[in-house]
DNA sequence: ACCTGAACACCGTTCAAGT
DNA sequence: ACCTGAACACCGTTCAAGT
């Protein structure tokens, strides 16, 4: 009986790279649809090809799943879960430190990014991150409900940031395309754009990082100083 | 005025007929693609779908435009021709307007927003944008290099938040989720979630619109302040 | 309840061949 | 130069049938 059980162990050890054929579950199905995600792309995780990989038809994985946006939905959360604060500083570093975490996670799947705007999170490391934040907020003096408000407007800005910058750096004709712009930008009529001929490619000094830094800047102070609505 | 811009897109929309057989051109594409936005949804704009509409094969369209992504970005460059500025008023009012009739244009076609955040626009009308925004914003007394990194900011929240909230909208399940997410937020253990169970569905209290406004002067008020780095 | 194969209605892109 | 049909390698989702 233990014997049994040890050539199991092993056996399933030595199949750790793919095991012939697992049970099907929720976990299975992210797990896989990660591993697909690190090797070829979000793009190419889909239905039929997250199936494949469990050695199953498509069909099979709506018992865990509704539709494609859930699968992608689930990841994101399944992301999430790296996401922490620094523990030292003032609440105003630890607050930019947790933001700038998850602008990574999501630089590091960079597709995901753009997803994770239009499909609105709820799993619960999304709520573990925003409660971190209003959390924050709260210790740098905001009232409650404009903390929840700024968390809003930090997170989105957030994510598209990453979903900009994520896709700038992806994109196969991700320098076809700068260049596009740089010389739009270069070759701008004063006339017609005598903002942009005036200032010329300022626009895309500076790197990403200080940009991030600089905007959640703006935010926090624009949320300490500005009245709520209403 | 952004009411405006939108009546005036969708009303020049039904007025276009469909010639029997037009000859072919990037401007009867992107015509027949609109079409297809208005009446399908931009999920429907496909090589396959717009060629079939134009009488064609699907191979032909890559005589004028280079992949599906070039064809989305024509198409936004296209809708932006309708985005401008209110004539009266102080800058930031003018600021404003221009960044809600632009909000209110993605909003017309939903889809599109959630594209315009990874797909670096760089067409004349996008540049038209751009360069009015610089400019009201130097009237604002902000120097170039500063109004030239927060329009991004503002171009960047104003696309994000057009993408979330058109996608809430559009959604054939977008009820469910947010019912779904609203019980996430009333659900929430004390315990792990203190600063969500304090607060409670507060998140989703307020009009869409005034959360734009209020986020659009947080910025502002921010760029007036905070300096930019280096 | 869970899993499956097959079917339906689609995709983007390439390419040799035509005009 | 422009246009085309056909081909290649994919999609999501549904559903009747099996276990």
């Amino acid at each position: 009986m233990a014997q049994y059980a040890t050539t199991k162990l092993l056996q399933s050890a030595s199949r750790r790279e793919r095991p012939a054929k697992a049970a099907l579950s929720r976990e299975a199905i992210i797990a896989a649809a990660l591993q697909i995600m690190r090797d070829e792309g979000l793009a190419r995780i889909s239905m039929r090809r997250v199936a494949s990989a469990l050695d199953t038809g498509a069909a099979s994985l709506y018992v865990y799943v509704r539709d494609t946006e859930d699968l992608h939905a689930q990841l994101l959360d399944a992301l999430l879960a790296y996401v922490a604060a620094p523990r030292d500083g003032d609440w105003r570093h630890r607050l930019k430190g947790l933001l700038r975490c998850y602008v990574n996670v999501l630089f590091a799947y960079p597709e995901m990014a753009r997803m994770a705007i239009s499909t609105p999170a709820n799993g619960p490391n999304y709520l573990r991150l925003v409660d971190g934040l209003r959390g924050l907020l709260r210790e740098g003096g905001l009232a409650d409900a404009v903390a929840a408000w700024a968390v809003d407007v930090l997170l989105l800005h957030a994510t598209a940031h990453a979903a900009e910058h994520a896709s700038w750096k992806e994109t196969p004709r991700a320098d076809q395309t700068m260049a596009a712009l740089f010389a739009s930008l270069k070759a701008a009529d004063p006339q017609a754009l005598p903002n942009i001929a005036r200032v010329g490619d300022e626009l895309l000094a500076g790197g990403a990082g200080n940009r991030l830094d600089w905007a959640l800047d703006l935010i926090i102070a624009g949320a300490l100083v500005v009245p709520p609505p209403r």
